[in-house]
DNA sequence: CGAGCGTTTGAACAGCGTCAAAACAAGTGG
DNA sequence: CCACTTGTTTTGACGCTGTTCAAACGCTCG
């Protein structure tokens, strides 16, 4: 999809300028998506970078028998949609109503080649993307439910630089993300508010209470 | 560990000309490593970039309790150790007996700097990276034993460009890439023995004997 | 108030991990 | 050449953990 098709969106401020990372700014649209509308399929040719201003936006890979796996979660001022290559890697929805601001490829690279600064700068996003996959990667390969789910929530209350946790995602998206049904998230995540590791005043407010007993699991 | 300290070490080539991507050659040296040697450790500072010459090399990642990820191995023509930071995030063990070129990591990033075809090439080397590692993911979060070990031999067999395909690593190790134990690793190669979807001439030696039986189940 | 979705909980099952032992391969020294 | 050692692979039996299927519950929003 690209902004030209992109006639039921309202552009809702043409030519802002986006802070794609610090010390990189430049031109881009702002376009509002609602709960599950797709931004980018899987496939398509990648040519803007997305920057999440409010809302929340999940990266998911396909994998066929109702199978998907979400790569990762993009909260407001994460940048998503970067790729190397000519074409996404994954498809992105959003959680819930988001606005989401594009920034064209193009104007990215020119920058890039222009400003040496700018190239690190893209290295440095690119190489925080490739340390939280690997960590990822670990979490997957050798993890139980109370580490994958302890370790998730440690990382969105890093994130957040809070205690209490909002969840955009449903369990089946943790799950998909986590490597875990719907059900042993839920499960889990009983069993954490159970051993006061974590309060659960609603299914998705999350407090923190012992974030040793949570690394311990992670 | 760096050169100067490795003096247990014979420096079998030095000054000689390595290729770290495609147009892209860089005087390194070239060091010996037995089965089971450190190459370098998680944490070290990355001073090098190193490449496969000969033999075998995985790179792990430790999580306490005696278990660990594999993140990936690298055969021959294989360039791996290249970061991004000051150091690295994964250990490399020669699986077996090799050989391995180093080279300065200052002058590949000279290199960079000066030619910006280099630095292209370099950014390719990364994002296969990142896409090998996000592939993984999807390997690792939703998928059966005999998936992950047919996608493992499909990969395998697709480097080598040969329907047969000698491993270097043991079940163990390809068990802790996988995910899985090693009595798994190893019942589930018997089992798609007894489906003919591979033949098994010796424990270490595979042939692929319906490929496409192995991508559906991958 | 009712409909619909997300969450929670339960019960039964299956698959993979764990533990243990045997089979096998490769190297070492007598 | 054989006995012995060491490490890897294979196989078996068992138990736990997470999935599956199913039903009840509780929000939230018409």
């Amino acid at each position: 999809m690209t902004v030209e098709q992109s006639n039921v969106h309202s552009i809702t401020a043409p030519g802002k300028l986006i802070t794609v990372a610090p010390g990189l700014a430049l031109p881009g649209y702002s376009l509002s998506f609602e709960a599950n509308e797709e931004i980018f399929g899987e496939g398509e040719s990648a040519n803007f970078v997305y920057k999440v201003l409010t809302g929340a936006v999940r990266t998911t890979h396909s994998l066929g028998e109702g199978r998907r796996q979400i790569g990762g979660f993009h909260l407001p001022g994460d940048v998503f949609g970067l790729e190397w290559g000519a074409t996404h890697r994954c498809s992105a929805e959003a959680i819930a109503a988001s606005e989401v601001a594009l920034v064209r490829r193009s104007a990215l690279d020119r920058a890039a080649a222009r400003d040496g600064d700018a190239a690190r700068q893209l290295w440095s996003l690119a190489s925080r993307e490739l340390a939280s996959v690997q960590d990822h990667v670990q979490l997957l390969g050798h993890k139980n439910p109370a580490e994958r789910v302890g370790g998730f929530l440690l990382k969105l209350s890093k994130r957040a630089a809070s205690a209490t946790v909002e969840l955009p995602m449903s369990r089946g998206d943790i799950g998909d993300h986590l490597g875990l049904t719907l059900e042993t998230v839920s499960r889990t995540m009983r069993q954490l508010a159970r051993e006061q590791a974590i309060a659960l005043p609603s299914a998705r407010r999350v407090v923190l209470r012992d974030t040793a007993a949570l690394a311990a699991a992670a």
